[in-house]
DNA sequence: CCTGGCACTCACTGTGCGCGAGTGCCAGCC
DNA sequence: GGCTGGCACTCGCGCACAGTGAGTGCCAGG
């Protein structure tokens, strides 16, 4: 166990790196904090934190970076979560006010995040199999075509046309339609397909085949869609720090253009809470010299999707994580609204 | 006017600076081409060439480069579009097949561009403004509440909430949903406004309000998402060119993020077939270091959207203009088909 | 008008050197 | 035992400097 002191040292460490960019050296660590003792009792403590694991040296004679583990135990023990200011919340919630649907929802809170971090925001759209279903209609585009459309209680809307086996008439159309509502709404997404499994018994032989095409395209739906989608904002905070790893940038950018390994990383958080990974603690290489800090959000008490943020592991993590949890609750407020 | 031989030189420097990514001098052009003179002569072209501003010198004894001058002329004059091979054009049909909705078709487009063409790729979906109305739903969500869907020929779906000023019953929603269908169902957007003008008059005096709501609701999501939206990817080859301009990927990344930015530069290109932007000729100070490349599809003959790419100015421009081209092709076949 | 020759320019590369921040270690003090 | 001041050492960084070579402009001759 390390000592008050040290750890006092650790964090000073980290502040400051996380400030200047520049490894941080004995001498300047006693200056700029009043940590009450001298440089060559610093060297010592170093020397113990680098044995443990917690910092280390580009080169030597240089000062000490931070190390993943050094990180992680700041974020764990030394490190609070900087709350939001008065004006940055108004800030936000004016922003996030006049949103028009989902979409307009989602890509507002990924500019805001972007903006209030200036970092990578990553924003999940709400995911489907949370959902409960608002609503589904059914639309006759042809004698032998409907267009099938899919509301959930989060605003997403899903339509998918479907080709019958034989005409349907608009009366097994209009039956067919408030049976489905009648037995869906305001069920979740994973109920669905046991509530509707016996639904064709219901119809006359000549309609059985369309029903069942139907029902079988919104369990489609129900599936594809369950993989989630996501917004992307603030790449453009990448060169921030270009200079550090100009050739790291580029994995970066290509890991965050395959969605999945974002959708994965956010579906490994278990904690509905806050989760921040670091670095190495990410699985994908090209996130390595990254960290990942991301909050469940919803509109009601649950969780229905993730959002984010993805910088260098060399960020200011209590700043970032205040703007992440702020921003969740406020987009969860927004959505209850609606 | 330039001679023949000229011309060939330009075009022999473009093709190497662009392969080569180095300014090209005078012995290695007649070296790499089998232009039939000697250096010589070939500087004194180049000293012509420089004087009219075709091509440049980074600095005093260097290879030249072409200006954007010089691209402009390569792009009207000298260059083709370089035809897809039939192996390319089957790999893109199958790329852009078994899209499912409209969303997936421009995700899978803006994927397939940008590796294609090894850049940034982007595709702004079908606007509304040029899209006919397949089909509007309302639906009933609370007594005073109701959800109005917009469904466009070409698959997208847009969905607002109306808050009605009184109750609205199940027979009159049937009779507004029915008289607005038979009104507008095949026209186009901008028509739309005149052809419900006077819709509220067919009402009893207790519904026109609502009526005029969702109306007036129709007319702004017809205004509001005129504003086109468009998707982006491809980033990360940004990178590929990076050493070029380690300091100018910035602007460019801001400039991608500014949606309005391509909105402009894709609608400011009048012409429905390929146009080319070079360098300066881009409005926008981020964008002054690269070229777009960009062209209408739709499913019909008619363009309803654009999509194209952004690379730096030095690009393959036969090569690219002739996957852009190929790719719009089949977007709009499979747009025609579903 | 083209060509070979020639002197000139100048970015780029590698080397050497001094500077200084930072370290590790040690002896002494509390 | 822990803290401190002192001291020698390391080594990355920046700078000056010279050598190299690709490329140029110009000119006289074919």
């Amino acid at each position: 166990m390390l000592s008050e002191r040290r750890l006092e040292v650790l964090r000073a460490i980290v502040q400051d790196y996380v400030g200047t960019e520049e490894p941080v050296g004995s001498k300047a660590l006693t200056e700029r904090h009043s940590l009450g003792v001298s440089p060559a009792t610093v060297r010592n403590d170093m020397a113990v934190l680098e044995e443990e694991g917690y910092i280390a040296q580009p080169h030597t004679s240089a000062g000490r970076i931070p190390t993943d583990k050094g990180y992680r135990l700041f974020v764990d023990k030394l490190a609070g979560v900087k709350p939001m200011t008065p004006p940055e919340r108004r800030a936000i919630q004016n922003f996030l006010d006049g949103a028009v649907d989902l979409d307009d929802v989602v890509a507002r809170t990924v500019r805001l995040l972007a903006q209030l971090t200036r970092q990578v925001a990553v924003v999940q759209y709400p995911s489907l199999t949370r959902s409960t279903v608002r609503h589904v209609e059914l639309l006759s585009m042809a004698p032998a075509r409907l267009m099938l459309v899919l509301i959930t209680d989060t605003g997403r809307v899903e339509q998918r046309m479907v080709d019958c086996p034989a005409p349907f008439g608009e009366t097994s159309l209009a039956d067919l339609r408030a049976r489905l509502n009648s037995r869906v709404v305001g069920r979740r997404f994973t109920d669905v397909p046991q509530l509707v499994q016996d639904l064709p018994e219901a119809f006359e032989n000549e309609d059985r085949g369309t029903v069942s095409t139907v029902l079988s395209t919104l369990l489609e739906t129900l599936v594809e869609e369950t993989e989630e989608r996501l917004m992307i904002g603030g790449t453009a905070n990448l060169t921030r720090f270009a200079h550090d790893f100009p050739l790291t940038i580029r994995p970066v950018l290509e890991a965050l253009e395959e969605q999945v390994v974002l959708l994965k990383l956010l579906g490994e958080a278990k904690d509905p809470g806050m989760t921040v990974r670091i670095g190495h603690e990410i699985a994908h290489e090209g996130l390595n010299s990254t960290s990942v800090v991301s909050v469940g959000y919803g509109s009601g008490g649950e969780a229905v999707a993730k959002l984010g943020v993805v910088g260098p592991t060399r960020m200011d993590y209590p700043g970032t994580m205040g703007a992440v949890r702020a921003v969740a609750r406020y987009v969860g407020q927004i959505l209850a609204e609606s």
